[in-house]
DNA sequence: CGCGGCTTTGATGTTCATCAAGTAAAGTGG
DNA sequence: CCACTTTACTTGATGAACATCAAAGCCGCG
């Protein structure tokens, strides 16, 4: 399944400005000693809700989801997160045991810090911690928005937003495959696997999208940010 | 409306724990004297969505709503909050305006600190910065479990969620008085005015409460309880 | 090959929002 | 302080939006 790669260095890390700007160079060396990487592929368990959490984990390449179970054969999914999305801010340092469980949706791959590193280095380091801090922050806010958006649409107008959603903000492109099935998407955006499929058909009806399986390409997109803005 | 009022020695705070333990004396003293307070009667607003932020801000005693508008005549309240539950964690680092707004439930006292106080804090004393991600961290968990014990529920069982929220977790009696209007309700837990009053109706012809405008008393706690968790 | 999970569509019924209309309560100005 | 206006509350009737149930095709996997 999963297995450990070698580690880069943190130094030329695409990654640093997130949370690793203005450190010194020696503080860096010790963080990146302390951590290591593992990939996942496409359907992968990261962590589950519950498992005891020991390091810092922030993703580094692809794209998970990160959800919680709400019943025997439904999850709520809390957020799809892509590098510089803030993954591991949830729990981290509110609890001793995993709140949600993240799975990879595509290949990803993960770095681990170990939490005392990341705890000294807060410490030691004002501005790591005034970063980290306006990183859960603007997590935080996010969470809240996406919620929000949710809840205010209609069923038409959830569908719209999150094909919008993954054009605009996790493909840039008009033409992209789901990363997750129907039932997925109904899981994020709070309706039945059969609504879901059922708005992407009139949508394909409408000739507002194209779906070929998982592929979508959004041939109106005029029409469909109107559906999504409320028309 | 609201005025300031003589301030508290922070060495004595009922709060103190929350933010400012394990702190030197002379630095929770600068704290001290950089702060001030205001107190706010029932119906206040306290901030407002795209004002400036300007100081780090905190409950001191009362209840507040913390909102966000999303049409002209609906808001979203996102959390119903007492002294202890961190109000201002809300944008404080990751933005300069406010993102939400706040209003009274009730007389309230509320502190502000002056924001780069509050940043120097953070960079010299790393437990007070741990702190502060811990209270955020747990800010974060609580929204996102809030959001979904709403959203998973139908409509009886909202509202029986919301009735043991402010019995159990803000009155701490089956007898109180609501401190928010139908609507409010409506707006906290995802339902129309209409359908708010009907269910509160209905648990009152099943004689599961008794209703007197405001005042609410839970008279088959057990039954609620069955309600909430799905019966 | 067959089983289980994912997808699709249709038919049906429930849940909930909307509309309407009236009462009560609370704030406003003369 | 009382008429007036506005806001909060309440109930019923109606229809739309959505979930549920059912049945069948598809695909990947052991």
């Amino acid at each position: 399944m999963n297995q450990e790669v070698t580690k880069c260095d943190c130094k030329e890390c695409m990654l640093r400005p997130l949370f690793f700007d203005n450190i010194e160079d020696k503080d860096l060396k010790n963080v990146c000693n302390s951590k290591h990487e593992k990939s996942f592929i496409k359907g992968d368990l990261i962590c589950e809700e519950g498992e005891e959490i020991g390091d810092f984990m922030y993703l580094k390449s692809g794209l998970v989801k990160i959800f919680k179970k709400v019943n025997h054969n439904r999850d709520q999914i809390i957020k799809i997160a892509r590098p510089f999305d803030f993954v591991s801010m949830l729990s981290v340092f509110s609890d001793t045991h995993y709140k949600y469980s993240i799975t990879a949706l595509e290949d990803s791959t993960v770095c681990y810090i170990n939490l005392s590193a990341i705890k000294k280095l807060v410490n030691n380091n004002g501005r790591f911690a005034l970063n980290l801090l306006k990183n859960m922050s603007k997590n935080s806010d996010d969470l809240i928005d996406t919620s929000i958006n949710i809840s205010k649409r209609n069923l038409r107008g959830r569908i719209a937003y999150v094909l919008i959603y993954f054009a605009e903000y996790i493909y840039k492109s008009n033409t992209f495959e789901l990363p997750v099935s129907r039932k997925e998407i109904g899981e994020f955006i709070e309706m039945t696997t059969e609504n879901v499929i059922r708005t992407l058909s009139e949508f394909r009806k409408d000739d507002i999208i194209k779906i070929n399986g998982k592929i979508i390409e959004i041939t109106d997109y005029n029409r469909l940010k109107q559906i999504c803005d409320f028309g």
